[in-house]
RNA sequence: GCGCCCGUAGCUCAGCUGGAUAGAGCGUUGGCCUCCGAAGCCAAAGGUCCCGCGUUCGAAUCGCGGCGGGCGCACCA
């Protein structure tokens, strides 16, 4: 609809100027918005406001101008009309609204979801939660986003690839073989010291427990050192967190397509060979006896150390070769999904990528404010070293994978948020999320009722939708045809959270119509069938801002 | 000290690639079930869009300077 009356502007200019009523010194961006204001029409457009100068002429003589040369070949435009300061507002034929009804009817849950990334290979990692204790809320919302973003990108046409980075090399992982190792040593009764910065959590001693049982630790290694121990328990722990992180994103909803091993970047020489390309490319050198990244070329703040002193890589080193190896897989764009903590790691990052010969935005970085849990009002202190968080398997077996996963996503990730766990559960049935669901369960009744009733969803050659003339019907065929132009600019701007407003637009359009009139009229079949065919459309948009968001979209409450 | 994010209704937040009278949910007040689901609808009250200056025909939106809050500034990960 936009695009038809895009196409209509940019002939009307082309039009003017060879009549030479317009200069159009520089082609001038045709905008063209939903107002605000259902009195100043479907769509309006600010251009002429912004032409005026370069014109030398008043903004209203510019629309004037541009009306004056529109042709509306296919009959769209009701009306226009000039106003304010120079607004050019139009109204569209209601017939031509209408058609957005067979337009989803023939797409089906394909409608909306535009060829924008011509299967363009992108990239979303996401969570890459260290495998050293459960998943928190802030990994939660890190998921949700995550999750969410790469359905919308694959909505719109690209080949989205999930990944999930295991950060299984460094002394994270070390210490939590410390810590398990502790504790099952004292839990066959040795006196062992609990490391000082040691994990503390409960899940700590479920696997010391569960690693005494095991085939691959068992009772063997109660009289053992520490450095003896250290590669037995590591494996073990690591893989313990990492089946508990898998299950977890699983009942979240979330599925990755890979995860991706630190350590094996160090197995294979993929570290040794990443930082040999970069000193090869002049990005890397040696001073105080440590190797840096040269990452002040691009704009960081001071450069940066790749090999310690003593030797040791630091995080920084597997980072680089990570994003190479990501970088050499083909992704036209990659994606990470951070926790805010981490912003400062950006210019490091990006650097890399320059390094090696890339542009700075093929790698997109998305930070996401930490979350704070309330509980009775009060923060909920949280410290993974402490053991006190609250985690993700907690707050979703508390108010369910739907409810958490849309709060996460009414909120741009900018933003922080405050996730209060008695508000989640003793107002579930007041959440956003069942206001959302409710209108898709309400469609299906009348579904049901219809169906019950012998009443048959008319098809699309027998539907006589000018029988929906009622403004509030105008309202929802509006908000649907909204729909594809919604998915492409969240989707160009990575932005799920705009999903969940326009459903709740649209939710509250369908309950306002619901109230006010019937859908089955048993005196009047037509109508009847022009209403259910309005509400198969209406489902069939709802299901599909759903299953983007990884909500489900219930037929029964 | 430097950097990033945030500051919009009592609370939690949208709106921020500049547009017309600033929105939603919760909460408050009042109304709506003989009828397809009241997990709903309608109405009312509620605002210095943190402050100041600037750019502009036009600023919640852009720029600069403050103030307040969060986070980060390692040869940790």
């Amino acid at each position: 609809m936009k695009q038809t009356l895009t196409e209509i502007l940019l002939q009307a200019l082309r039009r003017a100027k060879d009549k030479g009523e317009l200069k159009l010194e520089t082609q001038p961006t045709i905008t063209l918005d939903t107002p605000k204001d259902k009195n100043h029409g479907d769509l309006a457009t600010t251009m002429a406001l912004a032409m005026a100068k370069a014109e030398g002429k008043p903004p209203r003589k510019v629309a004037e101008t541009i009306l004056a040369n529109i042709q509306d070949e296919e009959g769209i435009i009701a009306k226009t009309e000039i106003a304010g300061p120079g607004f050019i507002n139009f109204f569209l034929k209601q017939d031509r609204w209408r058609k957005t009804l067979f337009d989803i009817d023939d797409q089906g849950h394909e409608f909306g979801f535009k060829d924008i990334g011509k299967g363009e290979k992108v990239q979303v990692e996401f969570v890459s939660a260290n495998p050293t204790g459960p998943l928190h809320v802030g990994h939660g919302r890190g998921a949700a986003v995550g999750d969410a973003l790469a359905n919308l990108l694959a909505a719109v046409g690209y080949d989205v690839q999930r990944e999930f980075y295991i950060n299984d090399a460094g002394r994270q992982v070390k210490l939590l073989a410390r810590s398990v190792y502790s504790r099952y040593r004292q839990m066959h009764g040795k006196d062992e010291p609990f490391p000082e910065d040691g994990y503390h959590g409960t899940y700590i001693n479920e696997i010391s427990a569960s690693a005494s049982t095991s085939a691959s630790v068992g009772l063997e290694y109660i009289d053992r050192s520490f450095e003896e121990s250290e590669r037995a328990f590591a494996e073990y722990s690591k893989d313990q967190m990492l089946a508990d992180i898998k299950k977890d994103l699983e009942d979240f909803g979330v599925r990755f397509d890979v995860w991706f091993s630190e350590k094996s970047l160090l197995a294979d020489g993929s570290v040794k060979k990443s930082i040999e390309e970069l000193k090869e490319r002049g990005f890397a050198y040696e001073q105080d006896g440590a190797l840096w990244l040269k990452s002040t070329a691009f704009g960081d703040d001071k450069d940066r150390v790749i090999i310690k002193k003593d030797g040791e890589y630091t995080y920084l080193a597997t980072d680089i070769a990570y994003h190479r190896n990501k970088l050499a897989r083909g992704f036209s764009q990659l994606v990470n999904i951070w926790g805010a903590d981490h912003h400062g790691y950006i210019p490091r990052v990006q650097a890399v990528i320059q390094a090696f010969g890339h542009p700075k935005d093929s790698l997109h970085v998305i930070l996401i404010q930490l979350v704070a849990i309330l509980r009775h009002g009060q923060p909920v202190p949280m410290s993974k070293r402490a053991g006190t968080f609250v985690t993700l398997r907690d707050v979703v077996a508390d108010v369910g994978a739907d409810a958490a996963r849309y709060i996460f996503l009414t909120r741009k990730t900018d933003s922080h948020l405050d996730f209060d766990l008695d508000i989640a559960k003793e107002q579930s049935r007041e959440n956003p999320v069942y206001y959302v669901q409710y209108a898709h369960a309400r469609i299906s009744s009348i579904f049901r009722e219809t169906e019950s009733r012998g009443i048959k969803i008319p098809a699309r050659e027998t539907v006589q939708i000018d029988l929906l003339d009622l403004e509030e019907e105008q309202n929802l065929i509006k908000a649907l045809a909204r729909f594809p132009e919604m998915i492409e600019e969240a989707a160009l701007a990575y932005e799920p959270h705009r999903l969940t407003f326009y459903l709740q637009d649209l939710a509250g359009t369908l309950h306002n119509y619901y109230y006010k009139h019937r859908v089955i009229d048993a005196e009047n079949p037509a109508k009847t069938g022009a209403r259910l065919f309005l509400m198969k459309q209406i489902r069939i948009v709802i299901q599909s801002a759903l299953k983007i968001l990884g909500v489900a979209a219930p037929e029964k409450m």
